[in-house]
DNA sequence: GTCTATACTCGGATAGAC
DNA sequence: GTCTATCCGAGTATAGAC
């Protein structure tokens, strides 16, 4: 993955930047932060910054990137390193992304804000988010037929369709999230399952949803 | 209504204002323009538009305010003017709402942004935002506690809950759309409505959601 | 490789004439 | 009520010294 033959130097500062600056944002949040902000925050001067990403952007779209790197390597690696990871449970694990998330707000708001600013073609980390979105649908969307026919959830939708709708929930809730704190995403996101689990027969009946409050 | 006694030309003018800017924004798109983009749009100098609205955030809340009372009069109004509104499908209306949205992107892209931005308790837009969130859930939930008790939608999730995530999907659909505006926002979740809805018994069966395309 | 200093752009806001 | 003109701040990007 080495960019270049050349400084590998480079490359592994580059890295330890990028997780510095991910926890940066991550306590300390994102308002629109300034590329010397985020400068300071690692001990280095705007121009030091750039000098290592080219744009404003760009840095903005490593962050992200790192994040998913992290977190893909922490809710995968961990758990279990049984190869049949990809059957093993995607619910848990998207639920517990999704409670890991209210503990890093700051990451929350620059993912929400440059999921719009990046539906522009022309924005640096359009194909970022494309390759994202369709690589988390493309394991929703097993795992989702997968447990559709084990018989875990209902076969009235199409997994595809499906993996659509958990990532705009996701996301959507997110948003919802960042204007109002108090709200359980998680819980929000688990009802849904629940409710689209199908009536459980022979199972313990995992308790029909409390579901989380009931807010207006 | 009348923000003071005196200058009720201006309240008129202002929003005859809006209502252009809002044709012009569905249309020509929203790009972070700039209020001088906007004012120009209708004719006006940029102090000239900033006369009218003190600032740009201001601005750009009173056109989604606009926006959601276009919306509401014409796809409550129109249909039909029984009563039982309340109870008449909130389903259809959503899903045409979802489809006309696929046909003003400007002010999609506009709502996602403020949305986002609107997150911060300072944001001039930040209690518009909570407002008509809460709004919009209050009238969900009734609608879908109706639909349960009707047998029209399962009961397997508190409709306070089902609220706020059909809100989330139609929020998140929104920014995969923008990123991909090939997909079919209704069409996902009309899907949703039917994975929710209880097994026909005696139902013609509406076709058990051919589910729009199965993109990975 | 990192800094300081600066140049430049953009855009919102305001003053003041008409 | 609307314009022109101006100001000002923010923020990115870059030049160049060390």
């Amino acid at each position: 993955m080495a960019q270049r033959g050349s400084y590998a130097k480079g490359v592994a500062k580059r890295e330890e930047i990028l997780e510095r600056e991910l926890d940066v944002v991550a306590r300390e949040g994102y308002r629109g932060a300034s590329v010397k902000e985020l400068a300071e925050a690692v001990g280095l001067s705007q121009a030091g910054l750039l000098h290592y990403f080219g744009t404003k952007e760009e840095l903005f779209t490593e962050i992200l990137r790192k994040r998913d790197e992290v977190d893909i390597a922490h809710y995968r690696g961990e758990t279990s390193e049984k190869p049949d990871s990809d059957v093993r449970d995607l619910r848990t694990g998207y639920l517990q992304i999704i409670r890991h998330n209210s503990e890093v707000p700051g990451l929350v708001q620059l993912f929400s804000r440059m999921a719009v600013d990046a539906a522009d073609p022309e924005h640096p980390a359009h194909s970022f988010f494309l390759a994202r979105g369709a690589e988390l649908r493309d394991e929703f969307t097993h795992a989702l037929a997968h447990q559709q026919r084990t018989g875990g959830l209902t076969d009235r939708i199409a997994p595809g369709t499906l993996a659509r709708i958990l990532q705009a929930v996701a996301d959507g809730l997110q948003v919802q999230w960042m204007q109002d704190p108090t709200i359980d995403m998680a819980g929000i996101v688990n009802a849904l399952f629940d409710a689209l689990t199908p009536t459980p027969s022979d199972e313990p009946a995992p308790a029909p949803a409390p579901s989380p409050e009931e807010h207006g």
